[in-house]
Formats: C-alpha cells, structure tokens, sequence
DNA sequence: GTAACGGGGACTTCGC
DNA sequence: CGCGAAGTCCCCGTTA
C-alpha cells in the first residue's frame, strides 16, 4: 500500500467519524451528510472490502449500511492506518471531550479509570505505556518505564491537582478487584479486564453488538459510545503529545 | 538491602 | 444536606 492510498484510508476513516460525530444521536441513514458520505465510501473500494473482517454483519445486509462504515474506520484504527491521519489533525481539532468532561458538565458520566485504560490500549500511541497481553482475555499490562506516565495522564483528565502516580491508580485498580470490573494477574503489572467490560468497552461491541448491550447493560448505565471514544481519543492525543514529546 | 510492586484504611470529590 | 460511588492519599508489607 503506498502512502498515497494510506491517506486516502486515514481520511475515510476521519470522514466516517466526523459523520459520527454529527448524527451520534439522530437518524444517520435519512441525513443528507450520510448520502454524501456513501458518495465518498463509493469511491474506496479498499474501504468497503474490510467490511466484514469482524463477521458480525449478517450477509443479506446491504454493503453501503451504517455499520459498514464503523467497520471501516475500526479496521483502519486497529491496523495502525489512522496514525498518520491523526498526524494531519491540527491543534485546535484536538478539543477536550465534550460528552465526558470532568469538571462541571452537569448531569455528564465521569471517565472511569477502566474505561480510560481501554481507551490507551486501543491507542497506539500509548503501546510504551500500557499494551495488550492478550487481547481476547482482556489481558493487559503497564510497562515498567512509562506506567508513570500513563498515571500522569490520567490524572490530568480528570484534573487531579497533585500528580497522579502509578500507586494511586493501582490502588484504583484494586478496588476493581472488588467488584470484579478489573482483576489482578499473578504477573508483575499485569491486570485483565472482565469479560463484560470488555464486551462493553471492545470497539466491536458497538461494531455490532447492540443487541449484547441491550441485554447486559441496565438502563442507566452509559458506557463509552462511539462519540465518546472518539472524542477522548482526540484529547489523549493531544495530551499524550503536550507531555511526552513522542518519547513515551 | 532495596526499589518496585501490592494492599488497605481513611479521606475527598462529585453527582444524585 | 445526606448518601453512595469512585477514586485519591498515604503508609506499610511483600517480593524480585
């Protein structure tokens, strides 16, 4: 693949979520801007072709759907395609979330630590920080060098005004334990998330999983919907950049 | 011996 | 204001 077409990927990609963005909450498929964007998906064969790699759309759905376009940026996201993409986004793009804020925002969901660990693993950008043991346990583990950094971070979204350290956010961890969201693995630094949460956290439950969340998740929970994600996604980037200097 | 890691009680913050 | 959830802080024990 050359670079050329790596953009072109990178920007479906941020076409697909920029549509998101704007119909999280209405009815994409009557919106003029999803015509357009299936104008656009029309014109990337590569893009619809990687449609089906998670096998969770039935065969008798149309190809140019809602989900296809989900699929389309997951598959881009997790292959590493979107990092030059997000190269491109320029500073005032990386805007605070605007679902997830942590001070004031009444009546918002606050970021669970979990949630945020999830959010760093399926970044690469944070792979020297935290990364993945096994991702279809759940498995994780904090690298040894930078998991300070990592608290860092999470202590500046939440807007911590001492540092948050690698302690502390363990302690977090633990208490996890006790309401089995996230246990501890008999290995240095090493914690699995449970399976519901992963079911609730994993890209590919909105990818195609509503009718798990219906099932599992009561009314008044709110789990990361693909907004939020891509939101915070935007403001760890930002931020991973502002405090690391790529050395991270 | 010691730095890193793990554990837990007490406390704070925030939303309801 | 009270309460509960979710951290946060700090101190100490354990392990590599």
């Amino acid at each position: 693949m050359t670079c050329v077409e790596q953009d072109k990927l990178g920007q479906a990609f941020e076409d697909a979520f920029e549509v998101l963005r704007q119909h999280s909450t209405g009815d994409l498929q009557y919106s003029p801007d999803y015509k357009n964007y299936l104008a656009l998906i029309n014109h990337r064969p590569h893009v619809k072709g990687n449609s089906s790699c998670y096998g969770v759309l039935p065969t008798e759905e149309p190809v140019y759907n809602w989900r296809t376009v989900i699929n389309s940026a997951a598959d881009f996201y997790f292959e590493g395609n979107i990092h030059q993409s997000l190269q491109n986004i320029t500073e005032n793009q990386l805007v605070q979330p605007t679902v997830l804020q942590q001070k004031g925002g009444k009546g918002r969901k606050k970021l669970r630590l979990f949630e945020y660990l999830h959010e760093s693993l399926c970044n690469p950008e944070m792979a020297s920080c935290i990364q993945w043991v096994d991702k279809t346990k759940g498995i994780f583990q904090f690298v040894s060098k930078n998991k300070e950094k990592l608290a860092e971070l999470w202590g500046k979204r939440k807007g911590n005004r001492k540092t948050m350290t690698y302690q502390k956010m363990a302690r977090a961890l633990r208490n996890y334990g006790r309401s089995g969201e996230i246990t501890k693995i008999r290995r240095k630094l090493t914690y699995q998330f449970s399976e519901a949460i992963l079911q609730r956290l994993s890209p590919s439950y909105f990818l195609g999983k509503e009718i798990f969340y219906s099932q599992c998740v009561q009314p008044d929970q709110e789990y990361l919907s693909l907004n939020n994600w891509n939101a915070n996604y935007n403001y760890t980037y930002a931020n991973y950049h502002e405090l690391n200097h790529h050395d991270c």
